[in-house]
RNA sequence: GCCGGGGUGGCGGAAUUGGUAGACGCGGUGGACUCAAAAUCCAUUGGUGGUGACAUCGUGGGGGUUCGAGUCCCCCCCCCGGCACCA
């Protein structure tokens, strides 16, 4: 009996779990494969993108597994983060209880949907035995120099009350929290990711499975690009004025020179209403009163003396020029750079031209700078040049004169990881007033960090106020001394948890050495875009860091990367403000987990965004009530035989079946279209259905049919509905579970149908259908297309002048008119 | 502005290597079953014309290559995502 979709569900999970049917064990001698999806962040409850996320891992792990590979689909919790404190200030709760109780909702959720986990590896970032070995791994970091603590101006959230990293500012909003983001001068803890710069760069020419969009978007991050490196003496004082530029082929065109007003290091040498004026600037961006993409300028005082000319030019400060970037000054060639140009514009300075454009350009500096080629004018020696040519001779004659060098400058900044915040991994260093930053000694840790606080508004970490916690003794003199009190970004966290997962439970070490040359990378890693140019390029660079600490021999964490678009309703992302929220335990209740699943995966490509329809859902519902309705119809026929002729619909059903194997094979292996696969095997219920009817009586032919249809499709149906497919396959008399049975394979011999129909086209339009014999000889092919009564028809109007026959597939048959 | 991805029926989406455009599902229409409804089953469903066989138009717009173009090339329009004073 195929029991309503409520009980199975329940009963199959319990089975599954019982009998840990999704346990691996990482040291089999078979091939294997890692399946992961990224892990959620225990907010609550689980959301219908956390779904779709989850659903394409789990049919990838199933499908992989019945291929009877070993396969490693494991879950977490990326437990630390800000929304537990929100939530204990709101509640009155610790983060931590908050957090164990979402953890524990959510896992019961994430059972009732059936995925196939090996929950024998669960792990929480939150928990000690985690981050110790996080907080060990920083510990060489910092031996290695990888870690280091500044004071620079940093991004800071006034509603977080916290730092972030570069990366985490989307068009100077919180990624978090929508809230502006303004600079701030504070010290903290930095990891060298620039010094990656370059073999994190590479690494993305050899991910060639990952989405270029993907890797298109951490190349920009990254923003690798070559120049030099030059330095203006200043006129009259004792200090010279370095910049960076990719276009050392203008160097004859400076007419000025602009630095940053936050640099300070110049003020000295100012004359005093200069610097005054400075000041004032200075002070103007800071309170916010320069826009964003306004020119503002002041002069300097200053003058600079030209590396190669001689020439003297004004040295301005203006606010484009960025403190962070480069040298925090650029030499200004408005004649060939829109932002000089702009800026010369409006403080009537001189523009210079040193490029003169192919011929046929009608540019004029009156009206804009021109960035493109062409051949060099009023440049000394490069005079003729094309300027290509001339930024690698003036390029030499910088290095020759030795007034500068060829550099390369990133856009990337180093990792700030400080955070001002309470729930998150403590950073094992202690302050010192004699000793300074001391280490935490290895032996000590984990340093822990106390559950049992209360968090309340505005109130800055509870950490600093606790003073067993602060309150400690240098390791190194023995002598009174203060904990750090910021903790880590949770990214770090994120960055390494897919090594943890293959020995989650060792205490002597964050990763098995042997297990990650054996089952690192990752195969198969599934979630949302949005992680592009954060957790993407943390673990990237993590990974190598670990490398080159000893823990691993791997560059590069995840093979393929599948990055699955949102889930939208009405037209909008599914959001709590938005109202469009369907919560996946009311579709779970009301349709079932299967139905539930089946529908995610059959809406949409994974990769594109999912319009959430209930009438969609309703229907994957009535397909899979159709394929309980046939298969017993089908059971029931089987127990019956008839004599006489095989009916015509069983005549092609078994060749149908193959067919529906070989294409869901390649769908699901090759080409991540689980949409695709679901519909080859609608196809196939919709033929089979007809064939069996009510329950006919079959003939031994049809039987065998019927009976490998039985037979077959609760397998090709457990990956996506994997409870009714262990249903069906216990009804049908399969043993074990059918998430361990074999996935089947096509027969080639069976693929091939006795007749195909191919239509015929008279230049290039259908006119009419034959069928012929697959592979019949061309000429027979050409003979019945020509004898075709409306394809005949149109070749009487003309000449045959030419005939294409593309094997079983068409015929086009080219007529001149006459 | 630059980079990336798109634009196909009423809707979600198929079309894998240049070879039958619209698979599959939703929705619609007609019918069967039923006292009736629901559920289910069957048929039909891109537009236009035609009783029909068929014809004709049709993959954002315009041009091109080809026996043949949703797919390749050129120009343009629109949408989505990313980056954006990065010197």
């Amino acid at each position: 009996m195929i029991r309503p979709f409520a009980e199975r569900e329940a009963d199959w999970q319990q089975r599954w779990e019982a009998e840990g049917a999704f346990n691996v064990a990482l040291d089999g001698d078979r091939a294997h494969m890692y399946v992961l999806e990224m892990f959620p962040y225990p907010s609550g409850r689980i959301h219908m993108g956390h779904v779709r996320n989850y659903s394409i891992g789990d049919a990838m792990a199933r499908y992989w597994r019945m291929r009877g590979v070993d396969v490693l689909h494991p879950i977490g919790w990326d437990a630390f983060g800000m929304p537990a404190e929100n939530a204990a200030i709101k509640h009155g709760r610790p983060p931590a209880e908050w957090t164990y109780e979402n953890i524990r909702t959510m896992r019961g959720q994430l059972r009732r949907l059936g995925f196939s986990y090996d929950w024998s590896r669960e792990i929480a970032t939150c928990h000690p035995e985690y981050y110790r070995h996080e907080q060990a791994v920083f510990l060489d970091m910092l031996e290695r120099g990888l870690a280091e603590r500044r004071k620079t101006h940093v991004n800071w959230c006034d509603h977080c009350e916290t730092v972030l990293a570069n990366e985490q500012v989307i068009d100077g909003l919180c990624w978090r929290c929508d809230n502006e983001v303004r600079q701030k001068e504070m010290d903290g803890w930095f990891l060298r990711i620039t010094a990656y710069a370059d073999e994190l760069l590479e690494g993305l020419d050899t991910l060639d499975e990952w989405p270029d969009k993907v890797r298109t978007m951490q190349r920009n991050w990254i923003g690798r690009s070559e120049g030099v490196q030059i330095r203006f003496p200043l006129e009259g004082v004792d200090a010279e004025l370095e910049i960076f530029t990719t276009r050392p082929d203008t160097l004859y065109g400076v007419t000025y020179m602009a630095i940053s007003p936050e640099r300070t290091d110049l003020d000295q040498w100012m004359p005093e209403a200069n610097r005054a004026a400075v000041a004032e600037l200075r002070q103007r961006m800071a309170s916010g009163d320069v826009a964003e993409d306004e020119k503002v300028g002041v002069d300097t005082g200053l003058r600079a003396k030209h590396p190669l000319t001689g020439q003297v030019v004004p040295v301005w400060a203006a606010s484009f020029v960025l403190a962070e970037y480069g040298t925090g000054a650029v030499m200004a060639v408005p004649a060939h750079d829109q932002r000089d140009w702009e800026f010369a514009r409006q403080y009537d300075l001189p523009v210079k031209v040193v490029i003169d454009p192919a011929e046929s350009s009608a540019w004029s500096p009156e009206e804009s700078a021109w960035e493109g080629a062409g051949t060099m004018v009023d440049s000394g020696p490069v005079n003729g040049l094309p300027n290509d040519e001339a930024w690698q001779k003036i390029a030499d004659a910088v290095e020759q004169q030795g007034v500068g060098q060829r550099t390369v400058q990133y856009r990337l900044r180093d990792w700030g990881v400080s955070r001002q915040r309470y729930w998150g991994c403590p950073i094992p260093v202690i302050y010192c007033d004699d000793c300074g930053i001391v280490p935490v000694p290895r032996e000590q840790l984990p340093v822990r960090l106390p559950e049992d606080v209360e968090v309340v508004a505005g109130g800055g970490s509870p950490l600093a106020r606790r003073k067993d916690f602060v309150e400690t003794t240098c390791p190194q003199c023995g002598r009174a001394a203060r904990r750090e009190t910021d903790t880590f970004d949770t990214f770090i966290e994120s960055s390494w948890y897919f090594l943890r997962y293959l020995s989650p439970r060792d205490t002597e070490r964050p990763v098995d050495p042997d297990l990650a040359r054996r089952w690192m990378p990752v195969d198969h890693y599934i979630g949302g875009v949005e992680h592009a140019v954060l957790h993407l390029l943390y673990s990237r660079f993590f990974t190598r860091v670990m490398r080159d600490l000893g823990y691993i021999e791997l560059d590069e964490p995840f093979r393929h990367l599948l990055t699955q678009g949102m889930v939208i309703k009405d037209g909008a992302k599914m959001s709590k403000s938005k109202g469009n929220v369907v919560d996946p335990d009311d579709m779970i209740a009301r349709y079932g987990a299967d139905t539930t699943r089946l529908f995610i995966l059959f809406a949409a490509p994974p990769e594109k965004d999912l319009d959430w329809q209930e009438s969609g859902v309703e229907g994957m519902a009535r397909f899979l009530g159709r394929v309980e309705r046939v298969f017993t119809r089908s059971l029931h026929s089987l127990e019956q035989r008839r004599d006489g002729e095989t009916r015509e619909a069983f005549a092609d059903l078994g060749r149908q079946l193959h067919v529906t194997i070989d294409r869901m094979t390649s769908d699901i292996e090759k080409r991540f279209q689980f949409n695709t696969a679901i519909a080859a095997l609608m196809e196939l219920l919709n033929a089979w259905s007809l064939a069996i009817g009510e329950g006919a009586e079959l003939n031994s032919d049809e039987a065998s049919t019927v009976r490998e249809l039985v037979e077959t499709y609760p397998r090709l149906l457990a990956p996506f509905a994997p409870h009714l497919a262990e249903e069906l396959w216990q009804v049908a008399g399969g043993e074990g579970f059918v998430a361990h049975a074999s996935w089947p394979q096509a027969d080639p011999a069976r693929l091939v149908a006795e007749r195909v129909e191919i239509p015929v086209q008279v230049n290039g339009k259908v006119r009419g259908r034959i069928e012929i014999a697959p592979g019949a000889p061309k000429e027979q092919v050409l003979e019945a297309a020509r004898s075709h009564p409306n394809v005949a028809r149109y070749l009487e109007q003309g000449t045959l002048i030419k005939e294409i026959v593309v094997p079983d597939k068409l015929v086009n048959l080219v007529v001149r008119n006459g």
